[in-house]
DNA sequence: GTCTATAAAGCGATAGAC
DNA sequence: GTCTATCGCTTTATAGAC
């Protein structure tokens, strides 16, 4: 996360802390300026389409992290269950152990949610899939699977609400544990 | 909900919908205006500190609801058990099974958590206590009732979010039942 | 590409008549 | 109590010089 920016891929990290601290509202052209080193020349240079654009590629990114380092192995990895292990201490730092929040998560509570439906949508939808099909080559019955998938993401999202509402990190820490029993098969 | 609030109470409930439907920042006096059918300067009459006291007028006026409704039955009924079961009904109902959101909960993850902080934590902090301690009375280890409690409260804020990001409803419903069983003792 | 200046609209909040 | 008018500020976005 370079302070000051040199190109659009460059500005994108900066822009996601901006709006995961700040929410969508609350990350002002002011506060992006500051954040990327960027003045508002650059910013609409970069994104033509504005802070709506900023937001698009800062989700498009995040999506593209998870397929890559979470999703696609979930999938792939001869050892589905190692996969799953990987993918909580993949989670657990990438939020830092529940200091980070989810902006994916948060947007979907937040009014911005209908602006950015299908992308919110693909990433927790892309999720569930992945780790129910892991789930399934680890033998376990499709339902079954279904269920503990849908349980796991939800536990996650909620893990970080609580841990962020009580300022208690190790809240997270708990909640992954808990889903390691709980997905061991 | 009164289309027309006539006084500081009435007001509340049209506030609360306001404040989840748009978050905070995106609750602005206009759209309070037009969901209360309070001009300005009633708003002002009845909250002389702006919005910032309309927001906390919403929260303790939910936190007093879950007291009430939620909170002390865990505590006091005779059969924590019932109690317990009672609570997931009653979230059921309140959450509008899964199709409103918990505006608490996405305080939390937003912007505005700060300045809500010690409401917030109140709110989730007094939920743990008194989930835990229903299942202690239940004859649950200490140890096992707070991580059950922790999980349950969780489990709870992500299957809102959830629901919410993949704008299925029943998803919510499906992870109150899957706590109907974890906390069956 | 990056800057400054500025437009146009919306914001929370206030004042004063009634 | 409720209204309208308005203040001062911030917002996103654009224009044009460099």
């Amino acid at each position: 996360m370079p302070r000051i920016a040199r190109d659009r891929s460059e500005a994108i990290s900066g822009l996601a802390e901006v709006f995961r601290e700040h929410g969508y509202e609350g990350a002002s052209l002011a506060r992006i300026t500051e954040a990327t080193g960027l003045g508002k020349g650059s910013l609409y240079h970069f994104f033509p389409g504005g802070k709506e654009e900023m937001a698009e590629a800062v989700l498009d990114e995040i999506a593209a992290w998870f397929a890559r380092e979470i999703f696609s192995p979930l999938r792939d990895a001869s050892d589905p269950g190692e996969a799953i292990a990987r993918m909580l201490d993949g989670v657990e730092t990438y939020f830092h152990s529940g200091r980070r929040v989810c902006l994916i998560g948060s947007f979907a509570l937040g009014c911005v949610r209908d602006r950015f439906a299908d992308r919110v949508a693909g990433y927790f939808g892309a999720w569930r899939a992945a780790l129910a099909a892991a789930l399934r080559r680890e033998g376990v019955a499709p339902s079954e699977s279904e269920a503990l998938a849908e349980d796991a993401i939800a536990a996650i999202q909620g893990g970080l609400v609580a841990a962020r509402a009580l300022d208690d990190p190790a809240l997270f820490s708990r909640t992954i544990d808990r889903l390691r029993q709980r997905l061991r098969t």
